[in-house]
RNA sequence: AGGCCCGUAGCUCAGAAGGACAGAGCAUCGGAUUUCUAAUCCGACAGGCGCAGGUUCAAAUCCUGCCGGGCCUACCA
């Protein structure tokens, strides 16, 4: 990437001017370059020289002069410039850029691609909403970002895996199944209560209205329990299958579903169980059994009554960080469930990396996952939890309270056939994971066409409109020179184009994908302008040559846009 | 009470891990096209980054305190 370049030359010209004498000998501290701020400053600066100041005893500007002159050179770099107050500026030689058109057209759908996974794998497991209710809105953000995050990482070399994380047992699922039970009923004409804590929304009602049809009375005159377990498993099916009509409608596919059930049929919960057990991790407390961060080997007897109110503070504090794993009735817990999903993770399956996706109000689960990661003997850098602020909805400017438990729901489903899947993608994408962000459904709705996807997208069908319009007229962008791609809007969009690559490494190592949406805009923005300045396709006399020129230009603009889009999962239109 | 996140133009939000005069979209106002899609282009208006201190040659970015908002602090998931 041309940034890390430019990094490492402006390194390279430090140690040369030493070399020389004409700088003091220092430790070289890693140079810092950034986009310049200002297209008079060039393309890229970077301040170093400032923060050398101080060890080589010299004025910036100074030192900028002295690296600058020794400058090695690169195919890339059109100007070296020393700046005050000790900024060095460089801006890149107008001639590569041509080049980098051919470079685009090669690459194809790779331009963008990177190396930085060298092909360690990581698992990003996102959405993986309970199979209780269809997905919300709030859903929405988590898939989006997983997705879009899992799309930006396979781009940036990794070998990347989807999973869903079914959350198929448990408290939850049980009251699933009482509620669907108890709508089952009613549909039926029985007079069934909907159980306590149960799930009201209508969903449910239909899903009992539509089991009363296809099975009649079946489930009522079996024993409950066996009803109960087989509305269940008839009922999470059904539930499963229309979330993933959900995330397909978004786009989204996953490697696999997980099944939290299987890590306690295939023993896998058992063993980490056994493992955490013989390294002390867990206690036994109330009748529960506890995961304590602080483990209690059996050697460590000396507890002698010091300082009896602070030690009583100290095991309370302690004690208050304790997590139960198994219930006083013997059921564990989901923590349970994900310790043993963890192991499954990083050892059964051996994904170098594992990638949560939670909302906000799982934060406090975060350092306890960190904490059994380790007392599994496993390095918690392993698994990054993303966590993304939740959505807050209105709608006309009233709050939406949202959840499946209260019955208020606004469906992913929703939103998705009221403004579109590309709108909706792009929209829950432009906001970083730790904003907050507001959705007012109404306006969202009345403003969809403002959506500022359609104007990225409008770019791609403009330009495959130009290619229509050429080749109806016999044009075709063979031979073209892109050496002639020197007029400023020409420039100024290869100039974005360029940029590709170091926006895939900024949205992978930051994990916040989001970047690439406002890229995407200035891309476009960059291409909408060259099209407004400089004319394709021509019949006239003299324009032959740089058409096909900038034929090649447009073409190789159409994959940046397309891959960028690809990225974010927003389709590229060939019209509109 | 404690913990995490956020507070940047009228609105919704970026701001590349401390750098050069603070950005975009929307809204408002004013311009542009006999030619490849006007879902376009150009311009104007508009904030000094919640408040107060501190660190630094340099702070919207780091530290402290305060104010405001969201979330969390279950033998729910």
């Amino acid at each position: 990437m041309v940034r890390d370049d430019i990094a490492q030359l402006i390194a390279e010209a430090i140690r040369r001017a030493q070399k020389k004498g004409e700088l003091p000998a220092f430790g070289l501290p890693e140079v810092p370059v950034t986009r310049a701020r200002d297209e008079a400053f060039g393309d890229y600066a970077s301040p170093v020289c400032m923060t050398l100041a101080r060890v080589a005893r010299m004025a910036p500007i100074a030192i900028a002069e002295r690296v600058v002159a020794h400058m090695p050179p690169a195919p890339f770099i059109g100007k070296v410039e020393a700046a005050h107050p000790g900024f060095i500026n460089i801006t890149l030689s107008p001639q590569w850029l041509t080049q980098q058109v051919e470079v685009i057209l090669a690459e194809g759908e790779r331009f963008g691609h990177l190396d930085l996974g060298k092909g360690r794998s990581v698992q990003v497991e996102y959405i993986s909403a309970n199979p209780t209710g269809p997905l919300t809105i709030g859903s929405g953000r988590n898939a989006v970002l997983g997705d879009a995050l899992a799309n930006v990482l396979a781009a940036a070399g990794w070998r990347v895996h989807r999973e869903y994380y079914i959350n198929d047992t448990g408290t939850q699922v049980e009251l699933f199944a009482a509620s669907l039970y108890a709508r089952y009923a009613q549909a039926l004409g029985c007079d069934e209560p909907l159980p306590e804590g149960g799930y009201p929304g209508n969903y449910l009602v239909e899903m009992g209205h539509q089991l009363a049809q296809e099975y009649g009375e079946r489930f009522l005159t079996m024993e409950r329990g066996q009803a109960l377990t087989a509305l269940r498993e008839e009922g999470l099916k059904r539930m499963l299958a229309s979330i993933q009509a959900d995330a397909a409608a978004l786009g989204i596919h996953f490697d696999s579903w997980k099944s939290e059930r299987s890590l306690y049929e295939d023993g896998i919960y058992g063993l980490v169980f056994n493992r955490l057990s013989a390294g002390g991790w867990l206690v036994h407390r109330d009748g529960a059994v506890w995961f304590t961060e602080t483990p209690h080997t059996s050697s460590g007897g000396d507890h002698q009554a010091t300082e009896e109110q602070q030690t009583e503070a100290l095991v309370r504090s302690m004690q208050d960080k304790d997590n139960v794993v198994v219930r006083s009735d013997g059921r564990p817990t989901y923590f349970a469930s994900d310790i043993a999903y963890v192991w499954d993770k990083l050892v059964t399956r051996g994904f170098d990396w594992a990638i949560y996706v939670w909302g906000a109000d799982h934060q406090g689960h975060v350092p306890r996952m960190k904490a059994v990661t380790r007392a599994l003997g496993l390095d918690p850098n392993r698994i990054t939890v993303i966590l993304y602020q939740l959505v807050t909805l209105k709608r006309g400017g009233e709050l939406v309270r949202m959840g499946k438990r209260t019955g208020e729901i606004i469906t992913l489903r929703e939103v998705v056939e009221e403004i579109g899947a590309d709108a909706t993608r792009f929209m829950l994408l432009t906001r970083a994971a730790e904003s907050q962000m507001e959705l007012d459904l109404t306006l969202a709705v009345q403003q969809s066409n403002e959506n500022p996807v359609y104007y990225v997208q409008y770019g791609h069908a403009r330009i495959a409109s130009i290619f229509r319009y050429a080749r109806e007229r016999g044009f075709s962008p063979e031979g073209g020179d892109v050496s002639l791609l020197i007029h400023p809007a020409e420039q100024a969009l290869i100039r974005q184009m360029v940029r590709l690559p170091e926006t895939v490494a900024l949205c992978a190592e930051s994990l916040s994908p989001h970047h690439l949406t406002h890229y995407a805009q200035e891309l476009a923005t960059a291409f909408h302008a060259f099209y407004k300045e400089c004319r394709v396709v021509s019949e006239d006399a003299g324009h032959a040559e740089i058409g096909r020129a900038r034929m090649k230009l447009v073409q190789a603009a159409k994959i940046v846009l397309a891959n960028t889009l690809r990225l974010i999962g927003v389709s590229a239109p060939e019209s509109m």
